[in-house]
DNA sequence: GCAAACCATGGACTTGAGTCAACGGTTTTC
DNA sequence: GAAAACCGTTGACTCAAGTCCATGGTTTGC
């Protein structure tokens, strides 16, 4: 498929999955047909892609995830030493999901307050 | 107390404690003694950088944090429509970390079948 | 058959979240 | 009583992650 079309399905801009591809995170070949010079991307672009929006949320870089996607691809494993990086990101990520769930909470006490008194300065009226 | 020692208790950085100042974050008091031009923070200082670093991790903007905290301090209800707000941002931090869960699965997926076939080209040897 | 919609490339620009450097003043410590 | 460590302010700088714009070529819809 065409840019255009990658975007669409993943809600990517044209120009960051542009942006994504100069970082390594997606490849494309060249339109088979050779008469233009339009980029074809391949449903594994799409899986790529949603991946990426989910690590996005989990706070990994772009640079991170280059790192990971392309050890992962070369996972021959006379640098299975990656280990030590992809051991690291999941302690990273759990971190970040820990504390992002004591803000939730926060945020849902702060919630329930607000609610269960809307008009805390009308005390005596 | 006086920034460096917030800055020892919370990990932040001087420089990061004066821009989240200079942001709304926090507040401090001038130095009682009015003899030299240091500023004072209270413990709450140190509650709401760590709210902050809760929030960071959640993906909340400095603005938004700013919203928020400036919010539930004036909390007077005659703009009781900060609990659009709230919701807004409590439905976000659900979704960054649902999104975060998958990743991390997927991060733990691939792990364990990098620990299982350390030397996947190793086949027939 | 032509206008509208699409594509690639390059480079400049933007935004958020800080960091760094320089300056001069203050406090602590030996 | 100095040197080291701290403080505030200002303004320039950095870095990541894109966005925007211009230019020029290609495809598609009517």
């Amino acid at each position: 498929m065409r840019i255009g079309e990658l975007a669409r399905r993943t809600g990517f801009s044209r120009d960051a999955i542009r942006f994504y591809e100069r970082q390594g995170l997606i490849h494309a070949g060249q339109s088979r047909e050779g008469t233009n010079n339009y980029k074809s991307y391949g449903e594994d672009a799409v899986m790529t892609l949603e991946t990426v929006r989910d690590a996005q949320a989990a706070g990994l870089s772009v640079a991170d995830l280059t790192v990971l996607l392309t050890q992962l691809a070369a996972a021959d494993a006379e640098d299975f030493d990656g280990d030590a990086f992809l051991a690291d990101k999941i302690a990273e990520v759990e971190a970040r999901i820990e504390a992002s769930a004591r803000f939730l909470e926060t945020l849902r006490e702060t919630r329930a307050a607000l609610i269960r008194a809307p008009y805390p300065l009308d005390g005596k009226s």
